[in-house]
DNA sequence: CGTAGTCTTGACATATTTCAATGTCAGTGG
DNA sequence: CCACTGACATTGAAATATGTCAAGACTACG
């Protein structure tokens, strides 16, 4: 325990719902007295681990987080990057186990919501539930534009796409400057989020500075040409927006 | 116009939602009444096309359909293969555009029911609103699967592993006897669901009939070996369940 | 100052793609 | 009834993107 939900972080979780549905002042109020005690959880380790749920969600408030799977022979895939705002295991929420873990990228800070005060909100604030609802769609969508870029895209497209989606994500919820932003990743965990080895995400990269598209330098990504990167990633907002 | 609802496929639709939540018997009233007229849409045609939605959602209740997105240079992924009972634009009626298209694989038969429609019962039946929400939360668990799948296996492993995917959604919809059923999909469209060239697809089929795992004939695919199939694909099926 | 994690580089191996030709089959129209 | 067509499947050879292996360099941190 660290702190409480009315600093900072929390209205990531607000100003995203808000601009799902048309939170109410009540709603707004219900949802902040519903989140518990706020935790701090290190950068590579795990938030919510694989299999049975336990009975609350964690809700990212700030920081890096990621859902992964992990095969048996250490193959990993990492299928989605969550920023500030997220509930990180919504589907627990509704179904019985979860398919993949969520682990943390950077430091994290996370608040949790039990199931059961959820449960009530979700039953008495209609636009609560719709907001969480589209939220669910939402994410489908990231995953359809991920799948595109896995099954389709060469290296090079991949990366770039990759970088587009995370600038425009992270000023969504006021996690980045215009063209530059916090970058934990390693390459090694590119390389898991694309489907591609260490060794390649990184000549991408030297090709990406080379071009004076991007610097990468001490955790901190900087777009130099957003217009030429995403044309360079086939990269569409579109399915950012609701 | 070629039937109503009420014969043969729009049971998949019940039975996939009461799988989903408990179901009242008005409840199933009230979704079979919703149910518009049934068209019957030609394969390799579209759906629902991409862009902004039209009023109402379509549900299949017979065929396969599949979402998918293409891009400027003709590169294609299909993102998701929807079996019977599926609604195939639910995030149509919460979202505001669509962005993917809906097309038929094989001839389909297709139900509606205009938002409105459907606005109205998810306001006044919550086990259905939470049928549908869970419905988008296996969708999600699809797409990390598939993520999964095109991200870090080889070709082999994901022809394997959609293969064993197909047979259980099938299964489960009644639309496959124990081992063997309806295959309607073309190499090209095998490739463009696993990012694969069709050339590829072709000789990973060849290997599978050799080893004697499945028999691929007159669009029928039957699986001889189950287990042994599923374990080259790595594939686990905890995902498909609620 | 050493150590561990990360990044970088080069040489080499290989899975998969591309290209291009051929084969098969069902449907169609003369 | 047969020839023709178009969609789909199959095959081989060559090209290439990406992976693997292995070593060295950087950086942050204790």
């Amino acid at each position: 325990m660290d702190g409480d939900a009315q600093s900072g972080g929390a209205n990531a979780l607000l100003r995203k719902l808000q601009g799902l549905a048309p939170l109410s002042a009540e709603d707004r109020d219900v949802l902040m007295r519903a989140l518990g005690p706020i935790r701090t959880v290190e950068a590579r380790s795990d938030i919510v681990p694989e299999g049975p749920t336990p009975g609350y969600c964690a809700i990212l408030l700030d920081g890096l987080a990621c859902r992964y799977r992990t095969l048996d022979d250490g193959r990993r895939q990492i299928v989605l990057l969550q920023t500030p705002g997220d509930v990180l295991d919504l589907p627990g929420f509704l179904m019985r186990r979860l398919d993949h873990a969520v682990g943390a990228i950077s430091r994290c800070r996370i608040a949790t919501i039990n199931h059961d005060v959820l449960n009530d909100i979700v039953a008495r604030r209609p636009t609560i539930l719709l907001a969480l609802w589209r939220d669910s769609l939402m994410e489908a969508a990231v995953y359809r534009a991920w799948l595109v870029n896995v099954g389709q895209r060469s290296a090079y497209e991949r990366v770039a796409n990759l970088l587009c989606e995370l600038a425009v994500r992270l000023r969504l919820v006021d996690r980045a400057r215009a063209d530059s932003f916090d970058f934990p990743l390693t390459q090694e965990e590119l390389g898991d989020t694309l489907g591609l080895s260490v060794v390649h995400v990184n000549r991408v990269l030297q090709r990406l500075r080379a071009e004076g598209l991007i610097t990468l330098k001490a955790r901190r990504l900087t777009i130099h040409d957003r217009d030429t990167l995403a044309r360079a990633g086939g990269f569409d907002p579109r399915y950012l927006q609701a």
